[in-house]
DNA sequence: TTGTTATATTTGTGTATCCGAATATTTGCA
DNA sequence: TGCAAATATTCGGATACACAAATATAACAA
């Protein structure tokens, strides 16, 4: 069932350090310093989190000397990122009131 | 931040079960018994769902007399679901092989 | 009130996930 | 080979989540 595999994906952009790493890297590829330095996560966080990424394919990588770049492979992924960011931001009143 | 607020509402969205009472849903509004009867889900468990979705703003209900319908209450989640479902459907070879 | 159907909540347990800390691996250079 | 920088992996503990089983609540009828 394609239920199970969109949960799948779902789980993987269930963590905002996970969203701040697409969202970084829709201004074009960037190696892993670069994003530690724009996104506060230790290290072996941020390599646990672009692996997640990888295997599921959410983003593609290029190894350059002893640098990796990370950059977006699946647009589509964005595009829902994106979708579901702008529609918190109008709305910052969803259902949270008691 | 907004990601935190995503990252929220696609946990939400990460489990297979709630994703399917939300596919449900897109018919039209169902009252518990028959959500009970598309879905092979515990009577205790789908209400645990339908009150995560609800507290969440995904779905609303209406009572009416012993029983409670639910219906989508926020059309752009589904939209999102869509496309990720859709997405899905398509590339079935994403990233998986070893 | 008593009973019955429909729905919700509590409790306990197994499991997945996140993180920090330490360590390992890879690459380039002298 | 030996060293340093960049990135990845392992280990341990804490937290969160999903589920099953049992129980509780709500609404209606007699």
């Amino acid at each position: 069932m394609a239920f199970d595999r969109a949960a799948e994906l779902f789980g993987v952009l269930a963590t905002p350090v996970r969203l701040r790493i697409i969202g970084a890297l829709c201004g074009g590829e960037k190696n892993v310093t670069k994003l530690l330095d724009e996104i506060e996560v230790s290290q072996p966080n941020m390599s646990r989190h672009l692996n997640v990424l990888y295997r599921t394919g959410v983003v593609a990588k290029r190894r350059s000397g002893v640098q990796v770049f990370y950059r977006i492979a699946d647009e589509s992924v964005v595009l829902v990122c994106k979708a579901v960011c702008e529609r918190i931001e109008f709305g910052s009143k969803t259902q949270s009131g008691a």
